[in-house]
DNA sequence: GTGATATATTTGTATGTACAAACAATAAAT
DNA sequence: ATTTATTGTTTGTACATACAAATATATCAC
């Protein structure tokens, strides 16, 4: 392992531009996340608008997506797979979609819970908590500045 | 915007996951790079494969899968696409493969730097000079504690 | 040297995600 | 009130990426 990044590091920019090592660390804990969350039959982005749907109870679909800055294309493909699962429940009122849990998606939580739990725990063992809490100001700080 | 995070902001566990915080940034990231890349005709990540090509002149497709921690299956896509547009060849030694840039492929190094410059220079512009090596030094932190 | 194990690559397939265009509904302008 | 612009959603399509299985090569044990 070390001796793999030897051979380049120093010698080239990646490992100091921020969309590179972003984009990295992501897809590692992709992966460790859709392991962890395989228990609920959902990949964790899935999850994470169902555990909004559940917040809630009932929450305007754009609402949703504008939150987890994930497109209106993206937000229509989830949520017809979850209400296709049985998880959600969709209520068109004109040009909107109200979105509202189910009891199957209710009963979920706590699997969703359990995967999410799981994670955090090996997540924020890298780090410890004010490392954690600098990590998170400033990932805020990008996404903010950015827009 | 402010509205739309604050109808969820502390009523919900998201922005102190470290997961979802991360995958967030690296979404809006990945957009703005693949805007900036597109005068290359690559996207980001295949661009830098072809980056680190170049500076090394031959290279062992596995080291760069393992460097940018890119599944062997996405090196072999990667790969044949660079080949097809001709930047790249692929000398095949036994069960190996080893990279070398063609001239077309060392003609597009200066417009992958360009993108990446402004790329860089749009990110960096988030964070103050030390800000950004704190968030560096916690990523490959985080990156290294995940093996 | 033959068989067993490990390593590098490829192929088939699946998934998350976005963009562009289409569509539907609302609001604004005249 | 009809036209125009704006907003929310959907559909078609494309792409990055991964996993599992297949393949091919190399290495190790005996």
């Amino acid at each position: 392992m070390k001796d793999i990044n030897e051979k380049f590091q120093n010698e080239c920019q990646l490992n100091t531009c921020l969309f590179f090592t972003s984009s990295k660390l992501s897809r590692v804990m992709k992966k460790e996340a859709d392991d962890l969350f395989r228990i609920t039959g959902l990949s964790p982005s899935h999850a994470f608008v169902l555990y909004l749907v559940n917040l809630r109870g009932r929450v305007h679909q754009k609402d949703v997506g504008d939150y987890l800055l994930l497109s209106p294309s993206t937000m229509t493909r989830f949520i017809d797979k979850l209400v296709i699962k049985g998880f959600v429940r969709k209520e068109t009122e004109g040009k909107n979609v109200y979105l509202t849990i189910t009891e199957l998606g209710k009963e979920l939580q706590p699997k969703i819970m359990e995967s999410w739990n799981t994670l955090n725990a090996l997540l924020n063992g890298t780090l410890d908590e004010s490392e954690k809490l600098t990590y998170l100001r400033l990932t805020h700080k990008i996404l903010e500045k950015m827009n």
